[in-house]
DNA sequence: TGTACAGGAATGAATATTCATTCTTATAAT
DNA sequence: ATTATAAGAATGAATATTCATTCCTGTACA
């Protein structure tokens, strides 16, 4: 095995059991097991599980970042931007379900919080697009008048859940009910 | 002091340790230093921990349904409803960051996922009532015709967030601020 | 009333387990 | 032959859980 093909197997399985079992259903020795490399060899790559745990992380939010950018245009309406961002990430997700799932595990952690106040204000990622679309959305009144954070929670926050939901099974998301879902989501923050 | 304080002070010991520092972060020696009494004792009142953890989840979704019931009639119109179990909701998130963060905690591991598994369609506590609004929703013709689950999501999803955005400092929410951000719920989930 | 005693509750030191990390040994590459 | 790499057994720290012992509290007896 080659030496790139060794650190992704480790990084595949790391994900892979995080975003399964969280954090404590996946020692070091399972991911190297599931790797197929023994356990010493994780520190060969990475100094040790908090680097390969925020690497993970690093590495998953810069290719969604690229992914949801993939055809998006500045100049097209606030409207038409907003449905592009949430329709990728819906896709995204469902597509990734582990990607998503080991997000969640990890915003909703220890490194999460931490991660959370580096930037209170210096925002990367979705949060980022969307912080920027919704100040156009303000300038030119066609988004409510709301804090940002309040905007950002009504067009994310059943995407997350809707996202969840579709991973457990409770429901069955198509291109056609991601659009449906997108508009509401779009009928809650336009004025 | 009495059996039942006692009983009472681990939970609440307990339920502070976890919302603040995670499962992880809350070792049964800490919960009994916490709650001033000693490591056994715990185990005089919970088999083990997760009984401790599963217990306590049952207790806070029982006083929070009972909080939500408060004031509630059957009779009103859907969207008055819908306003009034919204803003409980909020209210209680904030009034109680700890149980808010208690129940993030639990939705977001192993715990409760099996949780999930074991209700699929015999949902309890906030999500029963939302099921049982929308239901109504949807024969009145005032709600979009969606699966209750994403009409649940565009309902609950943005509250999740926007309380855990206040608990963190990121927003001031206040009655105001509250009544807008259901109202924006609402809209997303209207005809 | 005061004292001995029993039964249950509480304790926390001792134990067993789980895990990240290190270290020694084996293997492969140059 | 020398060096880099990998492996996985060994280590030690952290933790849940157990259990022998102590401490209460209420009751019976003198």
């Amino acid at each position: 095995m080659a030496k790139l093909e060794k650190r992704d197997e480790i990084v595949r399985a790391a994900l892979e059991l995080i975003a399964e079992n969280g954090f404590h259903g996946a020692p070091m020795a399972m991911i190297a097991e599931k790797a197929g490399v023994g356990a010493g060899t994780i520190y060969r790559y990475f100094e040790n599980k908090d680097v390969l745990i925020n690497e993970l992380y690093r590495d998953l939010e810069q290719r969604i970042y690229t992914v949801l950018m993939e055809g998006y245009s500045p100049e097209k309406p606030v409207r038409e931007r907003f449905i592009h961002i949430g329709t990728a990430i819906l896709r995204y997700c469902i597509a990734n379900p582990l990607d998503f799932r080991y997000l969640e595990q990890f915003h909703n952690s220890p490194y999460g919080v931490v991660h959370r106040r580096d930037r209170i204000l210096g925002e990367t990622g979705e949060k980022d697009i969307y912080l920027e679309l919704f100040k156009e959305g303000l300038a030119r009144h066609v988004v409510k008048e709301l804090p940002m954070v309040v905007l950002f929670a009504l067009a994310f926050g059943p995407l997350i859940t809707v996202a969840r939901d579709h991973i457990l099974g409770f429901v069955v998301l198509d291109e056609a009910l991601i659009g449906e879902i997108i508009t509401a989501c779009w009928d809650g923050v336009k004025r």
